[in-house]
DNA sequence: ATGGGATTGACCAGGGTGGTCAATATGAAT
DNA sequence: ATTCATATTGACCACCCTGGTCAATCCCAT
């Protein structure tokens, strides 16, 4: 980015960050159109090669924006106190779920970019090490003893993931189908704890349930 | 499509929806490209024009062909014998997972569609019934009472389904990273077992285990 | 040799592309 | 009031790709 856009206001640049991010989280990098992401942040065409050098810089610096903003968000609402694998996923879906909704075009840019894969060598290091701190976040000071003794810890995590991603996922989708609202949000979010209380009474020691 | 075209070959018939199948699945309708089209199916411009009208005409056949080839594929393969419901989704699993295998461009393409929004009428309804279909062959004759008695029947049905989609899913992104290879396939079909026989463990009787 | 279906690819007008740039608008300092 | 640097515009460029057409071939059974 050059000078000019740095000196901006930082909501603007995020302004103009989010459309670029929502068209090439739509569209990809080769299909998203700089007259498009024009259109969206509401400026003219000369703007936005006052502020960057060319699309591909664009692309660049969105996505450095993209992690930085996700890191300091997560960095901010995690503390990763003692806790069973249910109840950890369970806060991080819910974390995840409250930034979808603050941030849809981060969101929707990072997933895009976790699917595609012309990444270059830089951005690539960049995003796993995004991806492994998220790891290190998600199994840092577990209490593994909750879990029943007649079942493998490390399969116990893999399907109790695997479980709470389903759940996340046909949310979101029935979100996407009905359009987001939120008397269904808190709907939603009782029959997650009654999943959970399942989950408990499935995978954990009865004193932990 | 044109008369020029029901006089083709089968696998002719074939490789053309495949090669549009492909082209729709990766792009959507509209970006879809009908050169590309013609491109992956080896053959000239014009001959896509002698056997159909137009680019939508492409798109309607091929929906409608790909709806009949799964149908015709899934009925003669399926026997809802009774079972329980995890051996259920198991099996329909690994139906589905060799499909994918033998027919990729047809399930990406349905995939698409069914992520989009953008049908007509008439192909909702035979979407919907398709989806239907789907519902009933994975619930028709199922031993319920293979489940614990202190679990919920329907939060298990839920929560088996999320599981092993979550596991279908990984499957499918590290064949996606790693190149699908035959090797590796048996390995994550041991794997899959062992998943099966911990989820029996804990949401069956212990006469059903 | 002829007729007719199969097949080609150059061609079209139209629209979108990333990127440029001369022209202006703005506003603070003089 | 003038100056001057910075902010901002949108018409414009050459280029590429689009869905679709069609005159020209090719192929082969008669």
């Amino acid at each position: 980015m050059k000078e000019a856009f740095k000196s901006l206001d930082g909501s603007r640049q995020y302004e103009i960050f989010a459309a670029a991010m929502a068209e090439f989280g739509e569209h990809g990098f080769k299909k998203a159109s700089t007259n498009r992401i024009v259109k969206r942040a509401g400026m003219s065409k000369g703007m936005l090669y006052y502020y960057f050098d060319n699309k591909q810089s664009i692309f660049d610096d969105a996505l450095d924006f993209a992690l930085d903003h996700i890191e300091n968000y997560m960095l901010y609402d995690i503390t990763t106190k003692k806790e069973g694998f249910i109840e950890r996923c369970a806060r991080l879906s819910h974390i995840k779920y409250v930034y979808f909704k603050a941030h849809p075009e981060i969101s929707k840019f990072i997933t895009s970019v976790y699917f595609s894969d012309d990444l270059n060598e830089v951005q690539q290091e960049r995003n796993a090490a995004f991806l492994e701190n998220r790891q290190r976040i998600l199994f840092d000071n577990l209490d593994m003893d909750r879990f029943r003794d007649d079942i493998d810890h490390q399969t116990a995590i893999k399907l109790v993931s695997w479980t709470i991603n389903g759940y996340t996922q046909e949310m979101e989708h029935m979100m996407k189908a009905e359009g987001l609202d939120f008397e269904h949000f808190d709907e939603y979010f009782e029959d997650f704890d009654h999943y959970l209380a399942a989950l408990r009474k499935l995978y954990y020691k009865e004193e932990y349930q």
